[in-house]
DNA sequence: CGAATTCTGTACCGAACGGTAAATTACTGA
DNA sequence: TCAGTAATTTACCGTTCGGTACAGAATTCG
């Protein structure tokens, strides 16, 4: 077992037997589907296959592991989502995000919804620290939306005349209504039909 | 003080001290702002002012409670912000639903977003009854909005060629979307313009 | 090797949780 | 007036919660 850190300098004492990804792939499981109040850290240790103070230890506490977990989910599985703006032409970018998104939400990979929309909001009403992750994550995926739609409009696929500002929120927030109606049980269907008068109407007249 | 039913017949026994509808206004305010696993029972009992046991004779337990408190929330606030779909010009009702939607996500003392959109969806994780009350509330919204535009299709004011069951989603969708972001921070102008978007791909062309 | 360091496993802590038993009080009906 | 009924009050129950103390095990450094 190599018992070197990051930066390649040998790290002492005995060296932790868990992968930390793992952990946090478990631990980001639990959080997604049963949110931050319902999973207790019973549940948690047995999904991330961890002891109790090695939690403590590499995570902090309860709540500092949920955000982790959000983090983790936005920079692993959001960031999937947006890799399709790399697409050159703006309506297959929009139709890979939604596309990606949709099956993402109601995949067999992980609880259906996102925990970002269905699970981070609730805690958004107690925890300042909540509010100010869902305003940041929120405010990241606007923000590639925004840029990507510029982009477009520059490329003369969206009218001068529109605010990109607007129609990159627009694009965020279906996100995050289809996540909440995947939630509550939603078919790919339903979903595609409504991304796609979105997507309708962010390329539109 | 009275001591009738519903029916108009007598209630035996010792009466009810507290009013059930206004009990009910500040177990929803609770779990609206703090969820349905933050709000502890001694916290609902005090924001109520009833006793423990008064509050298991009149609801049940906490769970009962949370789906009677949502219900209330929809019955009550939901069906505020859809008066405005008796306007006779759809453009009208569509601006009024989201004016109402908005001024009711968006409280003076701090963000609030709406029960079913910020706190109803992490317990759809958990609870099969909560998913079929997300679902049934979602249902319900999308049928309102379906038929309102239907009529409108009707009266000429949608193409014909649109799809109103998917419209009717859309607007829907909307209100999930802005109430997060409600949540988050967002301020009444920015949930104003993304709801004009979305009303003009509702009317557009 | 021994000392220092860090993770693991167990066992436990006080607090808070949801929920209830039992006695009391206020009302109705005869 | 008194039995019957239902809500209130208080006090409590067993469980589960998040979090930690402590001892032992595995590693690096000198």
């Amino acid at each position: 077992m190599s018992t070197r850190n990051a930066t390649g300098a040998r790290k002492r004492g005995r060296p932790a037997e868990f992968d930390r990804e793992a952990a946090l792939d478990a631990a980001l499981e639990t959080f997604w589907r049963r949110g931050y109040g319902n999973a207790s850290l019973d549940e948690l240790t047995t999904a991330m296959n961890i002891n109790r103070p090695s939690l403590y230890g590499a995570f902090g506490n309860k709540e500092q592991l949920y955000a982790a977990s959000v983090d983790h989910y936005v920079t692993k599985i959001g960031a999937s989502y947006l890799a399709p703006l790399a697409q050159p032409r703006v309506a297959d970018a929009l139709g890979g995000f939604f596309g990606a998104m949709i099956d993402g939400v109601t995949g067999k990979h992980g609880p259906r919804g996102c925990i970002v929309a269905c699970t981070l909001p609730a805690e958004a009403g107690v925890s300042t620290a909540a509010q100010a992750q869902l305003a940041a994550v929120l405010d990241q995926i606007d923000g590639a939306w925004i840029a990507r739609l510029a982009a477009a409009q520059g490329a003369g696929e969206i009218a001068k005349r529109r605010d990109v500002h607007v129609l990159g929120q627009l694009v965020a927030s279906g996100m995050l209504a289809l996540s909440i109606r995947a939630r509550a049980g939603a078919s790919k269907r339903t979903l595609r039909a409504i991304a796609d008068e979105i997507v309708a109407a962010v390329l539109g007249p």
